[in-house]
Order: C-alpha cells, then sequence, then structure tokens
DNA sequence: AAAAGCATTGGTATCGCTAACATCGACAGC
DNA sequence: GCTGTCGATGTTAGCGATACCAATGCTTTT
C-alpha cells in the first residue's frame, strides 16, 4: 500500500489535469485534448503529456469532465435478474454491442419488481446516462414521467409494451408461447399443463401463461391445467414440485410446459424420480432455450429466443438514437424472432 | 414522448437546482439540503421544495455534487462473467449489502482476461469510485499501480493472492480441490480424472487443477488424467465432450472432477448416453454447488463455496474501509467457508 | 435587558474539467 | 511585402452541485 509520492500532488491530494499541464510544461486544454485523442496535438507535445501523466499517476476525472461536456459517456440498462436467467445473455449482447462505442454500460436488476425499477430508475438518471434500456412494458407511472422527462432515448426489450415510451425491441410471449402449444398440439397432445411461477410479479411469465391459455381455447383443446408455484424466476426445484403436483391433480396429462427450461428440467428429474418416461408417459417443454435444455436426457424442447441478439440490437438502436436524435428508423418497432425448438422431450 | 413543457426550464434546458429553488423561492442550498434529508430544513420549507421539484420534474445531477463533495456514492466490482457461473451470486451479495448502505454497484465482467481488467479498472476509475471488489488476485501491473494510486479500498475476493492489494475476502481454490480430492479418496476411489478447460486465463480453475494434482500426489494415487478442454468458462457440452476424452483414454477411471458442476452435469449426460451407470460405473464430482448438482439424477457431489457471502462480506469490509478507512480490521483476511457436499454421484 | 443558544436559511467560492473563442507563428499565394 | 490560411496552443468562463461560513430571527438563560 506504499502509494508512491507522485501520485499526490504538492497539497497532497490526488494530481488534476493542471498538475499534469504544469508538469509536462502545457496548458490544460492540450492535456484534455490528449486525453482525447483529438488530432489537435502535435506528436512532441502529446508525448510528453502522456509522460507526465506516467509519471504523475493521474486518471481522468469523468465526473468533472461529463459536467461541462455535459456528456457522461455511459448507458443505463435494467434487466429482472442476473442470476440464472436469459437476462443476462442479452446484458452481454448489450455490452458486447456498446463496446465498439465507446459508451460504458451501467447495469442493475430490479428483481422483477418496478417499485424496485423505479427506485432504480430514479438512481441512475441522477446520473445522468444518455440512454437507458429496460426490461418490458410495465413501468410504475412516477417512472414513466422521470423517463420522458429525461429527453433520453429510452429502448424497451423482451416485450412488445401495448403503450411504448420509446422504442421497442422484442417479441411477444404470449405468441411465443402460443406457438409452442400449437407446434406440440399438432403432433397430437390434447392434454395440456402450464407450470409457472406465482402472478403478481412476472410480467412475462404471465403473458406466456396467457399465450398458453389463448392457444388451448384457440384449437378447442380441454382446458389447460394451470399450476402456479414459487415466486419467479421459479428454480429447478419448484419446477419438480410444480410437476409433482400436476401428476397427482391430473395423471391423464399428456404434456407440461414451463415457464422456463430451468422448471422443465426440474420437472423432468421429478418425472425420472417417479419412474416416468419422457416423452412416453408425458411430455415436457420449456421457454429459453437454455444451454440445459440442449445438454439433458432427454433433451428438451423449447422456445428459442434471441436473448443475446436482443441487447446487442437494443443496444445499437439506442446507439444511434444517442448519436443522431432525429434517427429516420427511431419508432420503428424491432421484432425479434422466436423459434420453436423440438427435441426429444415432446 | 410529449414531454411536459415545466420539464424545462426558461432556456428549454433541463431543470436545475437553481430553477426549483427560484420555483419554491429559497436558496439552491436549502433545495440541497432538503434532497440530501438533511434535518436543517423546516417541514414547511420543505414541502414546498418537494413540491417545486414535482412540478419541474427536476432530477437532481450527482456527477456536479460529486465533484464538489468528493463523494460520488458508488463502489465498482468486477467479475469474470454473469453468466452462468457461481460470480453471478457474488454480484448478487455485493448489491443486497451495498443497498442498506447508499453506495450503488456499477457492475461489470472481464471474459477472465486481466487484460480486459486493466482496461476496466481505468475506465471505472476515471468515474472515482470509492471502492472497488475485484474477483482474484492476478491483475497486471498496470493495474496494480492505477488501484494504489487511486487510494481507495480495494478487495480481492474468490482467491488468496499470493500479494494482496489491499483486504482480501476469499478461500484457496486449491485447498478447495484438493479437500474434494481427500474425500473422495476416502471412500476408495484411486484412479482420478479431471476435466477443466484451457489453462491461459482461468486462473482459479488452474489452481483447482494443481489443487487435484497436489492430493492426489499427497495421497500417493496413480497419476491424476487431466483433460484441458475448452476455453473457460467450460460449458456442459463441452464438459461431455471432454467426459468423451477421458472414457475413451483411460476407461479405467473411477473418478471424473470438474472445474464446475456445469461440466461435471455435462459429464454426467455423456455417461448417461455411453449407457453407464453413475457412481457404480464411474463417479463424478464437480464445484461450485450449483442448483444443478443437487436437482439433476444421479445428485452430483459438489463443494460448496459460498458465493452470495463472499460478495456480502466483501461489501461489508468495503463499506466499513470506506466509512473508516482507518478501520482495525482492515488487513484482516476473511477466509470463506468451503464444504464438500457429498451425494449420490460419488 | 443583555447575552447566549438554537434552528433555519442564504451567499460565495470552489470542485476538475471542457466548450468556445482567441492567439500565435509559419508558410503559401498574389 | 501583405494578407489569408492553417495547425497548434492558450485563455476564459462556465457546467451544477455542495462545503463552509455568515446571517437571521427566535427562544432561553442569567
Amino acid at each position: 500500500m506504499n502509494k508512491p509520492d507522485q501520485a499526490r500532488n504538492p497539497d497532497g491530494q490526488m494530481p488534476t489535469m493542471a498538475d499534469v499541464a504544469r508538469h509536462a510544461g502545457v496548458s490544460s486544454m492540450s492535456v484534455s485534448r490528449a486525453l482525447k485523442n483529438s488530432d489537435l496535438v502535435s506528436q512532441a507535445t502529446r508525448a510528453r503529456i502522456f509522460k507526465a501523466i506516467d509519471e504523475l499517476g493521474y486518471v481522468l476525472d469523468l465526473s468533472a469532465g461529463s459536467l461541462s461536456s455535459k456528456r457522461t459517456g455511459f448507458v443505463a440498462a435494467i434487466v429482472p435478474s442476473i442470476n440464472n436467467s436469459n437476462f443476462s445473455d442479452t446484458a452481454r449482447g448489450i455490452t458486447d454491442e456498446l463496446e465498439k462505442t465507446g459508451l460504458q454500460l451501467l447495469l442493475a436488476y430490479n428483481d422483477y419488481s418496478v417499485e424496485r425499477e423505479e427506485r432504480l430508475i430514479e438512481a441512475m438518471l441522477r446520473r445522468r446516462p444518455e440512454g437507458i434500456i429496460l426490461t418490458g412494458g410495465i413501468h410504475t407511472d412516477r417512472a414513466r414521467r422521470m423517463l420522458e422527462n429525461a429527453a433520453i432515448p429510452v429502448v424497451e426489450t423482451w416485450d412488445l409494451p401495448a403503450n411504448p415510451i420509446d422504442q421497442v425491441v422484442g417479441f411477444s410471449n404470449a405468441d411465443a408461447m402460443s406457438l409452442l402449444v400449437k407446434t406440440l398440439a399438432a403432433k397430437g397432445y390434447r392434454k395440456f399443463a402450464y407450470i409457472g411461477g406465482t402472478t403478481e410479479r412476472d410480467t412475462r411469465g404471465n403473458q406466456r401463461r396467457s399465450g398458453f391459455q389463448a392457444a388451448t381455447a384457440e384449437l378447442g383443446l380441454p382446458e389447460g391445467r394451470v399450476v402456479s408455484f414459487g415466486v419467479p424466476p421459479i428454480s429447478m426445484e419448484q419446477g419438480a414440485q410444480a410437476m409433482g403436483g400436476v401428476l397427482s391433480q391430473w395423471p391423464d396429462t399428456e404434456v407440461a410446459i414451463c415457464v422456463s427450461d430451468l422448471s422443465a428440467f426440474g420437472a423432468l428429474m421429478e418425472c425420472h424420480r417417479r419412474g416416468l418416461n419422457v416423452p412416453k408417459d408425458i411430455a415436457i417443454a420449456g421457454f429459453g432455450n437454455y444451454e440445459i435444455a440442449a445438454c439433458c436426457h432427454p433433451r428438451i424442447t423449447s422456445v428459442d429466443i434471441e436473448c443475446y441478439e436482443i441487447g446487442r440490437l437494443a443496444a445499437r438502436k439506442l446507439f444511434a438514437t444517442i448519436k443522431d436524435p432525429d434517427h429516420a428508423s427511431r419508432r420503428e418497432l424491432v421484432l425479434t424472432n422466436i423459434r420453436v425448438v423440438e427435441r426429444e422431450s415432446t
């Protein structure tokens, strides 16, 4: 921890740009320009400046810079969860795409709570992000108002909001689930069950359930058996327990669809433990196309939503709007692909 | 997107604290105090101020505030990955603990690369975090220098660095793996194989492998068979392929230990596909105690490291040092628990 | 009644940087 | 030789908040 003395200016403070300028015998504007990689600085001066920076251990202070330039150089993103969920792939997509633009990502998760989201939005706006990426289209009124006042581009993802704030990159969770039901119905399954979490918070989970119910109704199938179990995101273990419920309540169920592949995997394991053969005795399908669905045995039929791509597209759209606020495609909704991946479990 | 007019000051700019002050008929110091929840403002004034804030749609600008107060109100953390890894639990632990303190977390991942870590550290230091949490004890020289110059508390986690920068919350990955080998050896296993990723980047993975080799040597067991396959973090699929390699190269292997539960699960599936019974024909153990290890069939023996707790402790220690830089326990190393969880797979 | 204490509020000077404009020398064109 | 242009650098004035100290009006103490 022996901090080199040169990393303090004469007052014992962290060195500032003025210290660097003095040390290099130039004005602080030249230091600023050199650090910005502006070509308005001659090679010789630039070299002297970087030597001084190195000797003083100087690190630019962006909070001072952004106060004066009015550009903070970061964007904010809020996802429901970063653990065991598709959203971490979206976050990765955002980061990867932003990397090219020089913008940084400030990432937070709201635990599927719009109230927490509201608090996070306020905390983030206080740092003046240049844009913000949200998950879903449901927000508190105050959150909407704050975002509208902030006058920065907003991208809502993972959903098709009825009343978008600004831009949208997403898909219909209801349609995706509906597509899955129809695909399976086409294979001859009739008696469907649905396993999801409790309904208070996970709006995308709710929409999937609605899509499930709409599809079974539309196809004239026997009414779907719906189990809600556990606070979203529901775990493998909860999927297993919910499957236990399905099997004891409705033993003649032909196929169980789960809100996510994780719960589907739990359900699959529960069937194993009970000596049931999947898909002969009962079929299972999941959602999200997690790695586990492609790797377990039997492999689980799932719906692939392009999580990573959602992140990339959202970031790209955000950046385009930051660069050019009147960007032509601003209001054009970006619909991402959904695709049923049929595997051995159905 | 119709921004209410009142969300702009007369110049068409975002409202500032001065606008709020004018609107409420007070000085901006009172606004500042009210927003800081200082009890130096009377109830009546506070009410007027919040009314003005609400009417103007004002949001405090922290970057201006932190310039003058020299407190940015956030800490930085860098983890190797946020997808499918134990580190997201650590990130959660950090956030949960920080929430109580009013500090925000700026989270980034470095993809297991110290070079990327260096760039991230620089980018973060430019925003003047009040503290920083790192994963592992290996950093570039420049990164170390920058951190030392920054004069902020640093916590290295997930490891016991030979030469710590400042504070440490972690465990020995080598010891943890060694403990697993010894536990299994005590059950009678003799012929061990180890499945991990390629060695360039994942230092914790490397240490686990070292621990594996040290333990087999110490116990006088036949030399461990080591497979390195795939860029860390290795996936389920890569675990499966590596297991294929083990089975064809050394068919008499009695137990395969994997660098993580994800690869262990892949390995398990590969055994299933080949009709091998686990643990009768071959035993499998993982690392990290992921949910899948406790949920699959057979359940996988693993090493539980308290990922979430590591995050909480790191955040707590960081905060204690931020509040009181001469904090007594500053240099005291925090060793987190490791525990072998024996399950059906061994 | 004067002094002292307290709660509340305001004025001023920064914080460290960059935008915008000004300056300066060198060199080209007429 | 004078002007215009251009590249490189410097000067000045904020950006929007908070620290610090001063001031105000009360109440309480002596």
